[in-house]
RNA sequence: GUGGGCGUAGCUCAGCUGGUAGAGCACAGGAUUGUGGCUCCUGUGGCCGUGGGUUCGAGUCCCAUCGCCCACCCCA
């Protein structure tokens, strides 16, 4: 048997509806916002990551997909979003279009990675990025953009979390600082906070292991000691959001896995998932495209992921988008055929979904083949509708049936409206 | 990359100290002619992950290998 490759999963009904119904949204709230969709190359030069994404990075030295082509060029499929975005407004020019320019975009992403719950190889990735605007206000029309999407998913008890990492130069200083407020208890640290001492000191910021976190929590939160400018940056975002009533939970140990970001930065958690796997990851990138070899311009974005969102969907949304109940069509004699198409042609033309019988079972068969899909009725076509120019319409739920006219059927069916929810579905 | 658990039907699993494979669910059909849900009957479906070894004989024992899952790490 050929199976799939390690860390891609296959998608199957009806989860992919789920999906498909989260990008519908994505592109709802983000379009109304102006976003506009960009779609991207799952391909790239390697180097754009490697410049990017940052070259110490966990993401560039252990987890990229990354191999020679035909001429041997060294080629890697996409880790992440944003480089690719950056890469494409400098090469199409996006910067003479008007500014700033607002983009999203939905697909997957692939990291070589050992796998686990929330965790795959392949993984869908719905971002958007704001490019052009360094103000306050396109980090608070971006984080609002986020909470709008969250919350049109019905979802109520995730957390964002914002954090502010400063500008660049802000960097060493506050290593610096940290080191020294760390040294004494630097042997009180778990095993990976002593390799991170020398590796990535920031990252000992936000170790989940009890002992690490409540040294860390003594020490100074970055955004006490960045620089006056970039300090009130991410205040302004701060009360932006909070005059518009969107929850934000100040973290100030938070740190992000890509070198890229600056000043703002945030996470989304879901209490069910646990801080460790993170559902959304964003911030302010003003430094990217410049060093990507582009103009000055600066840019914030997140990307969510879609796997662990869809994996915590509210009930309620859920119920919404799998709770639909079909119709189901039987045509009963050969002569049934073209009026049950004809039929089904007619009652999707108001939006009512149908299900055809097409395998020849009986009416007995077929009922139950209807009940089985959670159908709410059947349209019976057998040789004595047919003869009368009718339809036997059953409602599976009551038992009940009548004779409708063909012409009439849409409008009995919608009676309750095109779709019915249905009890709840797994 | 490190550590641990597990591979028998589409799914969940049983199969004792070795004797050539089972259940439930699911799927398909039927139980009076054109009427479902409950019940009953029947059927489809497995080279027991793969390869090798021990043995008269391996799902069962041994070795290897592959795959899956969980944790760490990191992230979406």
């Amino acid at each position: 048997m050929i199976r799939k490759v390690k860390g891609t999963r296959d998608i199957l009904p009806p989860e992919s509806r789920l999906w498909a119904a989260v990008e519908a949204e994505a592109r709802r709230i983000f379009g109304g916002l102006g976003y506009e969709e960009i779609r991207l190359p799952l391909l790239e030069p390697t180097e754009l990551f490697v410049r990017g994404v940052g070259e110490g990075t966990d993401i560039v030295t252990k987890e990229m997909y990354t191999f020679a082509d035909r001429k041997g060029r060294s080629l890697t499929l996409r880790p992440e979003g944003t480089a690719g975005v950056a890469r494409a407004f400098i090469e199409d020019g996006l910067a003479q279009r008007p500014q700033p320019q607002r983009l999203y975009y939905i697909g997957p992403m692939f990291r070589y990675e050992k796998m686990q719950r929330g965790r795959y190889r392949q993984f869908g990735q719905i971002g958007i990025e704001l490019l052009g605007a360094a103000t306050p206000s396109a980090d608070v029309e971006v984080l609002l953009a986020l909470h709008e999407f969250l919350a049109a998913l019905g979802f109520d008890d995730l957390i964002i979390m914002l954090n502010n990492l400063g500008d660049p130069e802000d960097r060493p200083r506050f290593v610096a600082r940290l080191k020294e407020e760390l040294a004494p208890h630097k042997h009180e640290l778990c095993r990976d906070c002593q390799r991170r001492w020398d590796e990535n000191p920031l990252r000992i910021l936000d170790c989940k292991v009890d002992t690490c976190h409540a040294i860390v929590a003594e020490t100074t939160p970055i955004a006490d000691i960045v620089s006056g400018e970039a300090r009130a940056h991410v205040e302004t975002v701060a009360a932006g959001l909070d005059a518009l009533g969107i929850p934000v939970q100040p973290a100030p140990r938070l740190v992000r896995g890509l070198d890229y970001y600056l000043r703002t930065v945030f996470e989304v958690v879901s209490p069910q998932l646990g801080e460790g796997t993170v559902i959304c990851g964003g911030g302010r990138y003003d430094r990217l495209i410049s060093d990507l070899g582009g103009p000055p311009v600066p840019g914030i974005g997140f990307a969510i992921g879609e796997d662990r969102l869809v994996d915590v969907l509210p009930q309620t949304f859920r119920d919404r988008i799998l709770g639909t109940r079909p119709v189901v069509i039987l045509p009963l004699a050969a002569e049934a055929t073209a009026p049950a198409f004809d039929c089904a042609r007619n009652l999707t033309g108001h939006g009512i979904e149908v299900r055809i019988e097409v395998t020849g079972r009986s009416l007995r068969a077929g009922l139950k083949w209807a009940t089985k899909l959670g159908a709410r009725a059947a349209v019976i076509l057998g040789p004595d509708e047919i003869a009368a120019g009718t339809a036997t319409l059953r409602d599976l739920d009551r038992g009940e049936q009548e004779e409708v006219s063909l012409e009439k059927l849409p409008a009995v069916l919608m009676q309750d409206g095109p779709e019915v929810p249905s009890r709840r579905l797994p």
